[in-house]
DNA sequence: CTGAAAGCGCTTACAG
DNA sequence: CTGAAAGCGCTTACAG
């Protein structure tokens, strides 16, 4: 090795033209075989790999991509990433991505709308091929913009109708939930609900309402109380909401985190589950089985979304489709337990 | 805006030259707006800016990356990305890297060393400009050679000695959570031990016999079980742990999952926590404390795990230290819960 | 089958 | 203070 190829492979790693020089070929010949052109004769191809195993030879994405005009890398945007069900999600489509050779890059906005941008632009600078996103936007315009140069699939949160959007089907849980309840025996049902910005805070409150009117019951002034989808909105709605009203018997809540808040605020009040107040929990966890009482749950299929949704982009980032926005719901699913 | 600009602004967004002729300067000025050089007369500065709104010039990081050598952007790696040590750790990461205008990209080996080192070399081929890996790989061969061109920190197992590493102090930490059990009145301590191939695994198991050894109690045949840091491995040992020995009085056992696991055979087994058998945790969880009894953990700092692998990186990064390689040790804590 | 050359979109000495 | 030009490391028509 001369002293000068040294020297280069020292700071950043071989480069095509070292490679080249060190196999007799010029730098064409040597992109060809990276890039499995068939029209390399086997006796270059041969001295190009030992070439390349030798300065173990490392291809510069970053030229490869501009070059390309495409970088093999699509972003995802959640709101929290410690968040279990981003997380389950992020999975599911990194698997997916993974297969077909993309790499994903995951980032959060900690539900704040500076943040989102922030880093939404960032993908953006970075050329990512595709965008999943769960925004905390409920103006579309943004992300509208983005998709006339990025594909972009929503998930979770629907910011624009106009966009491929995945997610489970809220209302028709929430509607499984209550009916379940009311099936049980129960008849004065509350809720805490979640955040009225988001899509899911939404459509499940609209499923409570709907299945409560579906079976001709009443929806007493308070009963329904808004947790904000955290922990602590989730222990104090409950907390204020037994004390103003004890002849509460049911109580339906709209995510797990707020679930496992309102659990707190039960126990707390030295009420029995579900003698005293049943309660069913929008979104599964860790645990729900455990705890005495198990819970009852309504479960999203989340690995799924994210497959989903990671193959809807991929149908545009292909340009296999040319269908307008697709919006897909799954099925969730009602796990009776003896809270209920 | 003429045809050419326009369709050229559509396929990719403007360029650099667009906002250029647009302007009516030359490119290098435009640069120099984006890269607040301060020679930029005003005026013309005026004129960049209102063309790049204008045209929404989002700067293309690709080019800008491969001229500048250097990405501002990190890779983690992990085993599971839905693990959630592994989220905290990277939400902690993500926070320090960001404040530093660092984006980070994370993707998951799903604990198979064939991903780890494919995923660890697309960050490479990304040209990264540091690396946080949670290897599965005893061998730090690899890594050591991607630290030749990148710098490395590796955060909870340790592959090689050479390079920075931080986690959290396990054998003071299963040591603490042993003599506790010991200070309350239990001799006959069994383990669930974690995957010995990992640093965690390997020091939590230690900890575990240097207490003992310690208070010169014994370890009885058959009392260290492993576990292999999963939720069914859990359940399995501590299912025939208690079957073999149902003389033993406490349990530690060396990771949160595993905890998840054994308390799910404890409760098939019918048997009290902790009249019949105490139980000790590594890693605090969710629901810890809210199920019946509440259970006694040792918490990492898993946020400032992260926060400090960060800082360690940023400073290799932007060469700030030549020292040797740091291995950061943090404190755990216990926290004495009703299960010991 | 192969090489010389142009070009992807930037940044940065260099000259003026 | 500014522009023309070189170059970062690749890929890909084009000609031979």
């Amino acid at each position: 090795m001369v002293a000068s190829e040294e020297r280069a492979i020292q700071r950043q790693g071989a480069t095509l033209k070292d490679v080249a020089e060190r196999a007799g070929v010029s730098v064409a010949t040597v992109s060809r075989v990276i890039n499995n052109v068939e029209t390399v004769l086997p006796e270059n191809r041969e001295k190009v790999l030992r070439a390349m195993a030798e300065l173990r030879y490392s291809p510069n994405d970053l030229a490869r991509s501009l070059r390309k005009m495409t970088s093999f890398t699509v972003g995802m945007l959640a709101p929290e990433i410690s968040n279990p069900f981003s997380n389950e999600v992020a999975t599911g489509a990194q698997r997916v991505l993974q297969e077909h050779g993309y790499l994903m890059m995951i980032s959060d906005s900690q539900s704040d709308l500076g943040k989102e941008e922030k880093n939404l632009q960032a993908f953006v600078d970075k050329r990512v091929d595709g965008l999943l996103v769960t925004s905390v936007d409920n103006d579309g315009a943004r992300l509208e913009r983005i998709s006339r140069l990025i594909p972009v699939v929503q998930i979770d949160h629907v910011s624009s109708e106009k966009l491929d959007s995945v997610r489970v089907d809220n209302i028709e849980g929430a509607f499984h939930a209550v009916s379940h309840l009311v099936t049980r025996g129960y008849r004065r049902i509350a809720t805490i609900a979640g955040r009225q910005s988001q899509t899911a805070g939404l459509e499940r409150l609209e499923g409570y309402r709907r299945a409560l009117a579906f079976y001709g019951l009443a929806v007493p002034e308070g009963y329904i109380r808004y947790g904000d989808f955290v922990m602590e909105g989730g222990y104090h709605q409950c907390h204020a909401l037994l004390r103003e009203h004890p002849d509460v018997e049911a109580l339906f809540v709209a995510s797990n985190f707020m679930g496992i808040g309102a659990l707190r605020a039960i126990k707390e009040l030295g009420l029995r589950i579900p003698e005293d107040v049943a309660i069913c929990v929008f979104d599964d966890f860790l645990m729900a089985d455990m705890i005495n009482p198990p819970i009852t749950v309504v479960a999203q299929p989340v690995r799924a979304i994210g497959e989903t949704a990671a193959r809807l982009l991929l149908e545009r980032m292909q340009e296999q489709t040319t269908l307008g926005a697709r919006q897909i719901l799954l099925k969730p699913k009602l796990i009776v337990r003896a809270s209920t």
